[in-house]
DNA sequence: TCACTAACTGAAAAATATTTTCAACTACAC
DNA sequence: GTGTAGTTGAAAATATTTTTCAGTTAGTGA
């Protein structure tokens, strides 16, 4: 991480270690989240540091409902959102064909899903 | 429109309407771009009546990469962005399948998929 | 080891975006 | 028509993000 950041010429400042050290704590973090694990960075350099890394690559900003947020982009995962608790989980296998776009002459890079109802926890029990 | 407006308990006033036209005139617009097609709707109800024709299901906010997007949830569809010249098309043709997620259990409502690259126009042509 | 410099940081201010408040207004059921 | 719950919009409050700029520092190379 640190050499793939002075790779593409840039600084490992103890600052942007520390962001993705808060980022490794927990996926999906909105910025105050992770404000609150990088006690000593200010508020201007978790926004520059979080625009530099999804730039790079490195994090992935997700948009989930609520406001921002981001997530170390080891590897590529979907997200499942329970509308009644909340909950978001991921799940590897992707459920994604792009396939047939290159008829339309679409050159895919990347794509992200979301999908959206009610986790296990919700459908068996209680919550309505 | 208006009866399903109605249906649910809402008035059919003439600023909801008026953001419904000017919904209908073109999707994926922008707050402001709307905002041009309402004069007469005051911004607080703008973003009112978007919070509720979201909520009715009548229209979807989206998250495109730059601020939210709204557009009339007539059909199911998903988007194309262009990386190199940010044009957004849509296709019908839905490459996705959520079957394997009952095996965890997981209840599907609903999904939203977009995928990033670059449009014909950019991989045939000219620009980077 | 040390000095140099481009890159970086953070406080403050500015710019934007969104939500709350509340008094006045109006769609529509009766 | 009347009554009333629902609705509106201006202003104010709050939240979020960007810009500025003077001071600091990581990393290079002597
Ligand atoms: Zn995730
Ligand atoms: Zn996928
Ligand atoms: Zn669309
Ligand atoms: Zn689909």
């Amino acid at each position: 991480m640190v050499g793939k950041l002075r790779g593409l010429g840039y600084k490992a400042t103890p600052q942007r270690l520390a962001v993705l050290e808060a980022l490794a704590a927990e996926q999906h973090q909105s910025l105050e989240e992770l404000r609150g694990r990088c006690p000593g960075v200010g508020l201007v350099t978790m926004y520059r540091t979080l625009d530099l890394l999804s730039e790079t690559g490195l994090v992935r900003r997700l948009d989930l409902g609520d406001g921002p947020r981001y997530e170390l982009a080891e590897d590529h995962h979907h997200h499942m959102i329970c509308e009644s608790c909340g909950e978001v989980s991921e799940f590897e296998e992707c459920p994604v064909d792009t396939r047939s776009l290159a008829d339309l002459g679409f050159e895919v890079n990347a794509h992200s899903l979301e999908v959206y109802g009610r986790c296990a926890g919700c459908v068996g029990g209680e919550r309505r």
